[in-house]
DNA sequence: CTAAAACCTATGACCAACTCACAGGTCAAA
DNA sequence: TTTGACCTGTGAGTTGGTCATAGGTTTTAG
């Protein structure tokens, strides 16, 4: 297969594949005659497995890990388990902040719907973000609490 | 304020007021004799505005352009409230794909805990990866469905 | 048979929002 | 006076690609 085969049977762009081919992830076999990649049906199975680990927030330092060791006739076993659960808590705590992040704006965004409308008067939007008390801002940063 | 004053004033990187004021967010005047950037109290509360305006999703050139327009004497509040609903409604999309993966993390979770363990033998592992239904994966890209 | 279209190659720039490193200038305290 | 902490601007690195460019190849149509 060449470059946009092996993109099209993925269903990704064509720059990916020689992305992940310069990162090692693919391996392809150069042909001597007009200089051109030649991939086989294992690099499109390591480039869908590529692409359902990016999904799954694994980076392609990792990915490239674990494809290595399947070679190498490791056991990427655990290794793979660590990230992910890893990557698990990561995706928890991302949801919790945001699920914080929605429920602030959504008081912020009633406070706005309360006001006497029409152009409100723009300051009372500045300041309601300017006086917004946020929880994930670090502490003692010399904000004034006046 | 020197820029170390004012960054400490906020909680930020030094370097984060210089990159701010390059960005147009900041307007020091500068001091002929030493050429030092000198900062004053609206300076303070331009930068804590945009570090709020940060954590709530608003990217620099939508700042820049609330501070710009305030400058101006004009109101910025239609464009705060649009550009807020919008990243309101993509804070929901944002959660909603999260919750998503994380259902189908820890069911792959469980699947793996089922397994002999010890070492399950590599290739169940990068199976489950591979064999992975993602939803979010675009449809019709060449995926064989055997 | 030839010309154009569609592909291939490598390299480098660009995105966001910073952060860090570097080299050289300035200023305060010991 | 010298050390250390600060200041300056510039340029590079981060992540995971995407796009542009310039030049070579292959395929397809006329």
């Amino acid at each position: 297969m060449k470059v946009k085969e092996l993109a099209d049977a993925a269903g990704v762009n064509p720059d990916t594949v020689r992305f992940y081919t310069r990162e090692g992830l693919l391996r392809p076999v150069r042909n001597p005659d007009n200089n051109y990649q030649h991939y086989d049906a294992e690099d499109l199975r390591r480039l869908r497995f590529a692409r359902k680990s990016r999904r799954l927030g694994f980076s392609l330092p990792e990915i490239r890990q674990i494809l290595e060791r399947a070679d190498d006739q490791h056991s990427p076993c655990p290794m793979v388990r660590d990230v992910f659960e890893h990557r698990l808590a990561e995706v928890e705590r991302e949801i919790t902040e945001l699920q914080e992040l929605r429920t602030r704006m959504i008081s912020a965004l009633s406070a706005w719907q309360d006001m006497p409308d029409g152009t409100p008067d723009g300051h009372t939007i500045c300041r309601l973000i300017e006086h917004w008390d946020d929880p994930s801002a670090p502490p003692c940063c010399g904000e004034q609490t006046s």
